[in-house]
DNA sequence: GTCCGTACTGAGAACCTTCTCACCCGTTAA
DNA sequence: TTAACGGGTGAGAAGGTTCTCAGTACGGAC
């Protein structure tokens, strides 16, 4: 509804400077508020632009700054509760500090990737914030991090990208005290639901770093040390191998407890999982605790309101996505006194998941022992 | 790692031309690729580009061309599993569209939501998707729609702006639906668990349109509708007004079952109202359904995995999101082709919410009869 | 030999803001 | 009286791209 200029869109401020009959320059130190200028052309620009309905473009501000105040968030899929609490976290910090967010999923296809993070280096965020696919996203992301954008790792590590801050969760280490806790009630074949892939031998290596693997493999390394620093031999019979998909990981399940009878305790290492196991072991007919133990992993509301209330690892999403925004902050503020890229060591930050004991977990039945 | 300009950010076209020793308007027609260009000059400026590391400047391109090809996406709260669906379904059409989606989060406060549009305005996106805060949010996005800005309405309507497209769910049929199917179990003391607002006695006119207001009203609209059409009169004290959080709910709903004894169904308008519901049915000792039945609002993945599974209201979040996303696409499209802002009809579109019977309702109990 | 169309090229304006620089003018210090 | 200074101002460049326009070279038609 603003009077247009000679072009059809919005006023600029050249329109509104002609109106206020001062020169841009005069105007843009009004309305963008950075030189001086009198109180009484102050005065006539604030009108003219009132009037005019102007609001400056972001676009041109940004060209000239070289900085767009948006930051880049890319995860693989924002409908998963894990992310959307984490985003949920980031947009908080990011937006206290008057930085917008730019966001990205990937469904964790290598191409999709690749695609977000072209789009984010053309138009320019001041920062990004990526949950990385896999091991190849490190080649994808290098030239933007020669290029000196600030780059936080969320959730994932990039062994091949060192260099780079990361804010992580102590999957390995949360994973390990959840199955040792089944191994102190006395369960001994204790299965494992995790997202397919094809580490399982590797992770048996105790000299891997569980840590510096993407998580659901690091929850699996934590799983088989617990096993083997108690003396059990891990058994590639009781490592559920899913698809990452909520009834994949049901039908998996449900399999594994038809063959093998003698498990007594399940360790699921993802929310989606975790939703996946506990309908097959409610469909299996096998009473939870009393003849099955099982420890879900992220602790969503509904893990209370099932009976038996879940036992879970709790990891700290929002917190997770705080920490990685406050960081991606905390580079580009930096980056912007400092002049250059900052040569600073890369800040590995890694949050404390807990245990939380509830009672799908109990000693395992007598009989199996 | 691209050897530098004279600037010292990433180098631009100019320079990619000088390296190719063309000018930057055949550089830019090669890059750009949009006009005309010889062989020979393609392949210098390909590889010159390529040596250098050049990106097209998104900003620039962005500036000249009047489109950035990015939505604007503003909602509550992503970290609420019902938005962080919807906006899975934007994100989808709206990348396959080729755009890029700018998030923003309210939590229902007027001035994040202010923010949040005017920076959306002032970065132009080329079109708006929100879930308005309430009535006043008329005002705020009253300006960008008379400045020519496709916007479309997300999961709330806004009758002062009738000229907006909008895309919700048939919250109030649904909910009467879900009311109704109480009563025809016999029930006849049924509460509703609602977001607190003001609305019960204007609600308890017939001819107010449920449909014109915000979900939890329309909601509340369809449950009063469904009770004096059965000739139930609606009692206020059944109306369990909570603050929009589970913790919340569930205390006014324990409140709600202490006081009121004759209680025997309970319908709740929302995802995180069914949830602090659930719990404090749970809590209270009452078996469900035998001696309380429950009609929850959203068929989360949960629902299926407590006992007894859930009788819901299920929403297509996605679609929901995902038919925004169209809607607002064609938008920009007409506009784009037609040039001047398009004045067809706003688009209405009323996605089907629907019941899903499960365990968690049952005739009532005898006794209370 | 002239004319025209086609393929290609480069100069430079445009988009909208920020920011440098030079300038004006009244005031104060020397 | 002059010099220095300060607030205030406008002209114009910069930022990186797209796009118009004029212009070159060349082939073929007359």
């Amino acid at each position: 509804m603003h009077s247009k200029g000679q072009t059809g869109g919005p006023p600029s401020i050249v329109e509104v400077a002609r109106a206020a009959g001062v020169s841009t320059a005069t105007a843009g130190r009004v309305l963008g508020g950075y030189g001086q200028a009198s109180a009484a052309s102050r005065k006539k620009v604030e009108e003219a632009a009132q009037r005019l309905g102007y609001r400056p473009n972001g676009l041109a501000r940004s060209l000239i700054q070289g900085s767009t105040e948006t930051i880049g968030v890319i995860v693989t899929d924002v409908g998963n509760s894990f992310f959307a609490q984490a985003v949920r976290g980031i947009a908080d910090v990011v937006r206290a500090g008057g930085f917008e967010i730019l966001l990205a999923n990937t469904d964790s296809d290598p191409e999709a990737e690749q695609r977000a993070i072209q789009v984010m280096w053309e138009k320019r965020v001041d920062g990004l914030i990526i949950a990385p696919e896999g091991p190849d996203s490190a080649g994808r992301l290098r030239t933007l991090v020669d290029g000196g954008l600030p780059v936080v790792l969320l959730d994932r590590p990039l062994p091949a990208l060192p260099q780079v801050d990361q804010v992580l969760v102590n999957n390995t280490a949360c994973a390990r005290r959840a199955v040792d806790h089944l191994i102190r009630l006395g369960h001994r074949r204790i299965a494992v639901v995790s997202e397919a892939s094809r580490d399982f031998s590797r992770l048996l290596d105790p000299s891997v770093d569980g840590d510096g693997e993407r998580p659901s493999a690091a929850r699996l390394a934590g799983y088989l040390s617990a096993l083997q620093r108690a003396g059990i031999r891990p058994d590639p019979d009781l490592v559920v191998q899913a698809p990452y998909d909520r009834a994949a990981a049901e039908r998996a399940t449900a399999r594994l407890l038809r063959r093998n009878p003698s498990v007594t305790a399940l360790f699921c290492t993802d929310n989606i999982l975790t939703s996946g196991a506990l309908a097959a072991v409610q469909r299996s007919g096998r009473a939870c605790p009393e003849e099955i133990s099982l420890v879900g992993f992220d602790d969503q509301e509904w893990t209370t309101l099932v009976r038996p209330q879940l036992t879970v690892v709790r990891q700290p999403h929002r917190e997770l996505g705080a920490a990685a925004a406050k960081q991606l902050l905390a580079r580009v503020q930096a980056q912007r006194e400092g002049g250059g890229p900052a040569d600073d060591e890369a800040v590995h930050l890694r949050l404390q998941a807990k245990l939380v004991r509830r009672a799908s977990t109990a000693p395992a039945p007598a009989s199996g022992a």
